[in-house]
DNA sequence: TTCCATGCAAAGTGTTTGCAATAAT
DNA sequence: ATTATTGCAAACACTTTGCATGGAA
């Protein structure tokens, strides 16, 4: 079922702008801010707000659509691959962002003495480092 | 040689302010916003400004004296902790973080194939979990 | 005496909110 | 006809900046 489809039936009411939003999310790694959301469903509907897009956005995480991604630059990125677990490999010259999927158990690298009693646990992890463009050579 | 010692021998102007503000950096596993900065190095000079604190902190970052923890919480944090390198375990309930020392190579769960050519490549990780106190009995 | 550091207040970002008008159902 | 959604603009939280004053060297 495409994504229009699943919010249509828990209820959304489908609007122009909604759609617009929604459909800038198409791709698997593709990592956008709210300016760039805004930016791009302008083209389908001039008219949207940036509130309606953050309000969308909001909804599209709570509805388990789309996943933020914190602390890697000023602003908030939303990426949509929520089925595969994954994390980020992040240029440090452009900011440049690609989705990864480390191979092993990534928890196993804290013992359990150094989880402090923590439960639940979950590693999130950002590889950071000089993509090929901007290599100096 | 100590903190403040270092920074004179840099050429610092110690002021009391920039001692105030560096003294709350005493301790091993502190992570302090601005915010909470500014309100301890008021007790020591209470009219000591959050642009101060804020030019402060900078400078103390560009001199590797703290690192800044970005995407944890609306607010940055500042870390004293330079010297050995580690990653960091955050409590979902109630945001506390805590510095924490994770054995093996932690690229080695990048396999070449997924590194997309990236070079200088470095792993940052935050472990997720439940705190003590905040888990549900 | 020099000039860096400070405090203040204004401005800048990114995000959230209140509310009347609008449009999907 | 109902009621969720929208756009606007104001408010917000955090951070940065400009500039005259003050203080360390």
């Amino acid at each position: 079922m495409h994504l229009i489809d699943r919010l249509k039936s828990r209820g959304w009411r489908l609007t122009a702008q909604r759609r617009a939003i929604a459909d800038t999310f198409s791709g698997p790694s593709i990592h956008l801010t709210p300016e760039e959301v805004w930016v791009r469903a302008r083209v389908a509907v001039p008219e949207v707000s940036q509130a309606t897009v953050y309000n969308t956005l909001h909804e599209l995480v709570r509805l388990g659509e789309l996943r933020e991604v914190d602390g890697l630059g000023r602003s908030r990125r939303y990426d949509p691959n929520t089925h595969a677990p994954h994390h980020h490999l992040l240029c440090d010259g452009c900011d440049r962002l690609v989705d990864v999927f480390p191979e092993g158990d990534l928890l196993a690298s804290l013992p359990a003495a150094s989880r402090h009693g923590f439960s639940g646990l979950q590693a999130e992890v950002v590889y950071r480092g000089t993509c090929p463009d901007c290599a100096p050579r």
